[in-house]
RNA sequence: GCCGCCUUAGCUCAGUUGGUUAGAGCGCUAGAUUGUGGAUCUAGAGGUCCUCGGUUCGAGCCCGAGAGGUGGUACCA
């Protein structure tokens, strides 16, 4: 073997993982303190749970039983046992109210935040690792407890810094579709399912997209056929008339589906729940226009068992190339009266939601423009290594001021280190070479200043004569001028 | 998972029928300017032409496979 080039490793992140830096991660923790409030205001308690749990405690909920490694980030701990990073929040606080389930008050309210992962394939906007911040309450039947998860999701997105046109949440009922197929003679498990995954695709096939999915099947543009769900035609008349149910107000919606719905005892229990909904946001404040029933609304998760709710983005926000981007859902959530009772055998009602944090963070940014980058410390320049502990102690007064402060600690000149402090948006310069320190002053600059004043300037002889924005004063007063500085600048 | 398109410098992209040492703009580093952000001029650094294999005297360019990205579609706890 001849010596072979040391082989490196690429440096990359995987994908569908993502780094971010400081203004990303400002917006995030914004909403994240935002949404905590609201929750808490609630009488909401802070939970934290593990990352990893183990795989049996989720496994019964992923797509395909044959894969366990599917979906999810799987690995085997030293005792052979399967363990699998959380995929949402709401699995792991099953499996905490079943262990815990002597010890806490009932019902019991708690709100958790923190990243989750998914195994599968990243998309625009779309990970395999983001934050949700969950709300929920479990050991309630009360529809007013779905309406309060409701009204606090509607107040979180608020809080955070939706403009209410920004989006809206739209509401369900499982009960109702599940009553209407058992009284239209649909009772097969995998033709509900099959009608679920038809009637969620109603916003981008149409009814009569819908129609083909429910019956044989569907070609698309591409050619790929999509097996239906091949119910009886007359069921398919009573599934559109039923998804194209929804009206202005949340009543006159509850009106049409009890005519469609067709009387079963589950839908007219379902109609019942959404009446009672219906009374508990009117009084909790929530108008029509934030909180809509839509029948065509399902969410993917099969755990779900009564409401479901679904928070969709309708701001419209220009791409890369010009063209809108539609971020759809920002959050859902829903009813799971049985997940508790997989680990202890006993029904524990309970519903939640869930706000898809780094999709509203990543809408707030796309769509807020004037989005403002994260300030930089001030910054001392070192000019005279001689000097050194001088700017320390300088930087230490501002410090204790509550100023954010750097001493420059690279070994470029000083052109460079008046442009890092430009890079890192700073407010102010402070420069004290010998001559500051022989006349006992020190130079500050007020680099926003300086920036607005650079326009005018056209040629380098003014440009360096005047020294936009900078001022020498005796070292008693460099303080106070610099925290000025640095209040006008915030 | 399936189908289409794409992959050349940090970024956006040129690159002639297959022919010497692969280029530009922006960005970056530095000088012009003893100690000053912008503008201007100058210089410099920076490349596995996605990877592997094949065809050829010769491949960034042609062929095959794979990876990654992207747009649909399916799935989405």
């Amino acid at each position: 073997m001849t010596t072979d080039v040391p082989s490196r490793p690429k440096a990359r992140a995987p994908r569908g993982f993502q780094d971010r830096r400081a203004d990303a991660l400002a917006v995030e923790r914004k909403i994240l303190a935002a949404v905590s409030r609201v929750y808490e205001t609630y009488g909401f308690e802070l939970l934290e749970t593990g990352a990893l749990e183990y795989a049996d405690a989720l496994g019964k909920f992923l797509p395909d039983a044959d894969r366990p490694n599917e979906g999810v980030f799987a690995l085997q701990d030293d005792d052979d046992q399967w363990m699998a990073l959380r995929y949402d929040l709401t699995a792991p606080l099953a499996r905490f109210v079943a262990e815990q389930s002597d010890s806490l008050p009932k019902p019991f309210r708690r709100y958790a935040f923190g990243p989750v992962w998914r195994n599968e394939k990243p998309g625009p906007g779309r990970y395999r690792e983001f934050l949700q911040c969950d709300a929920d309450t479990i050991g309630s039947d009360r529809p007013e407890a779905d309406a309060e998860i409701i009204a606090m999701a509607v107040e979180g997105y608020g809080a955070a810094g939706l403009p209410p046109s920004a989006f809206t949440l739209r509401i369900n009922n499982r009960k109702l579709l599940n009553g209407l197929l058992t009284a239209a003679g649909v009772g097969d498990s995998g033709q509900k399912l099959a009608v679920l995954r038809a009637v969620d695709k109603l916003d981008r096939l149409g009814a009569t997209g819908v129609a083909a999915l429910l019956g044989a099947g569907r070609k698309d543009e591409s050619g790929a056929f999509t097996k239906g769900a091949g119910i009886a035609s007359a069921a398919i008349d009573s599934v559109l008339a039923f998804v194209e149910a929804a009206r202005e107000t949340r009543i006159a919606t509850l009106d049409r589906l009890a005519q469609v719905i067709g009387g079963s005892i589950e839908g007219d229990e379902g109609l019942a729940e959404l009446s009672r909904i219906d009374d508990a946001l009117t009084r909790l404040g929530v108008a029509d226009d934030r909180a809509v029933f839509d029948p065509s609304i399902v969410r993917g998760l099969e755990y779900y068992t009564g409401a479901v709710f679904e928070a969709e983005l309708s701001l419209q926000t220009p791409g890369d190339h010009g063209e809108p981007v539609r971020f759809g859902s920002i959050g859902g959530g829903g009813r799971y009266d049985d997940l508790v009772a997989r680990f202890t055998g006993q029904r524990m009602p309970a519903t939640g939601f869930s706000f898809g944090v780094s999709r509203l963070a990543a809408a707030l940014a796309a769509s807020g423009g004037g989005l403002e980058k994260a300030r930089g410390p001030v910054v001392i320049l070192a000019l005279d290594g001689a000097l050194m502990g001088e700017y320390f102690a300088l930087a230490g007064e501002l410090r204790a001021c509550g100023v954010a402060a750097e001493v420059y600690l690279g070994s470029s000149g000083m052109r460079a280190q008046m442009k890092y402090a430009d890079r890192r948006l700073s407010p102010a310069a402070v420069i004290m070479g010998g001559d500051e320190m022989a006349a006992g002053t020190v130079t500050i600059k007020d680099l926003d200043l300086g920036r607005s004043l650079a326009g005018a300037v056209t040629d380098n002889q003014t440009w360096r004569d005047d020294r936009p924005g900078q001022i020498t004063v005796p070292r008693a007063e460099w303080l106070a001028r610099v925290r000025r500085i640095v209040e006008t600048a915030a």
